[in-house]
DNA sequence: GAGTTCGGTGAACGTTTGTACACCGAAAGT
DNA sequence: ACTTTCGGTGTACAAACGTTCACCGAACTC
């Protein structure tokens, strides 16, 4: 195995103990050596790797919100998708956020507790999350004739909403079906409320 | 002075504490003896008021959200709220927030991150919220007829929509009038677009 | 006024922590 | 074949932690 085959690795290692333990009491309250331990590796070791903890807590936004990418491109690709935008976005959002509650859940943790820099950084992922959403939400049917602006509002107001559910699925135990639908069918519901307020905006 | 009082001003000073300290770096990772310390005790006299930090969380979820109360039950005597319930929501939101942005944002944080027992108590507690706002929401107009589960949906959307504000009227620093009044226009154009949902919507 | 209650004290313990340092051995570079 | 690079190791130390215990003195009870 090649030196870098294996940094890599050790990297990721450190990233998954991280994560997984992140999982139990927090990101913040983990201490370097109990992630050391959990990654196989000594604690001094850890510092070939990253400065400090919170350098980790920052690679751990970066990949949360890969994960939230390829979500977001696999979903566009489903011909399901442009049946009904909104039924497949409550399918998509529960499937995937419970294929992976680590990442989710980190993420909906550390929104708002994190340290400054993990806390900047998940919000302008957030805010590049909601513009992309802009984009696609400009072409519906009555929004073609508002100001980015509003069309941003909307988004936004859709992106928080999905966050809120996202996080109930995270909490939500294995084995549950009937849980999940109740959060789909929430989550539809109320997505197309707001939609409805579309048709009478009048932006300016 | 009493021993009761002087009791009842220690356990105080400790809650103050454990709030102010929280602000900086979130409270699961405050130490026993670091709150004991800034409200002016040794660590063992911590545990004549409270058995845990677990302890400490749970009444400041309960002061936080008295607090809370406090505002909603002051905006409905206030003759403007009914002028346009709107603006004077907005208007509330950020003013108080900004008067007590130690519990808000001890809420924000905690919600998300807090151990099982404090993110339950305040889950807990905002959906007493939302069941109250519901009431209120039951009388507006359209509302009239709409099932008790759709008033509650729209109650939900209206107040994850506040909290979110109120997380920025935390983070904005003071003395920042423009940035104040830019969160107060945005919560009131979300509120409006929402509304505007509200005539359509058809409840079954 | 004697006796009890109880909030606060101070020393002590065994753990765990972050980080420094010198060192090792295998992969990479020459 | 040599030297260099570098990820991982083991020891070490001072600091902070939660919790225990015996103890003090002023506010209470009677």
């Amino acid at each position: 195995m090649t030196r870098q085959e294996q940094k890599e690795r050790t990297r990721q290692a450190i990233l998954d103990a991280a994560l997984a333990l992140s999982g139990e009491h927090g990101f913040a309250q983990l201490s370097l050596r109990q992630v050391a331990r959990e990654a196989g590796i000594v604690p001094t070791a850890f510092y070939r790797h990253f400065a400090s903890m919170d350098d980790v807590g920052l690679a751990l936004v970066e990949q949360s919100f890969q994960t939230l990418r390829r979500m977001i491109r696999d979903a566009q690709r489903d011909p399901d998708t442009f049946a009904d935008i909104i039924d497949a976005s409550a399918e998509i959002l529960v499937r995937v956020v419970k294929q992976h509650k680590a990442h989710f859940g980190f993420v909906a943790r550390e929104r708002a507790s994190g340290s400054d820099a993990v806390r900047a950084a998940i919000q302008r992922e957030l805010e590049l999350f909601i513009s992309e959403l802009s984009v696609v939400l400009a072409r519906l049917p009555h929004l073609e004739r508002w100001s980015a602006e509003d069309v941003k509002l909307a988004a936004g107001i859709f992106v928080r909403n999905m966050v809120y559910r996202a996080e109930q699925v995270v909490h939500t135990p294995d084995g549950r079906p009937d849980l999940e639908e109740d959060i789909k069918r929430k989550a539809r519901r109320e997505m197309r409320l707001i939609v409805l307020g579309f048709e009478k905006w009048v932006s300016d």
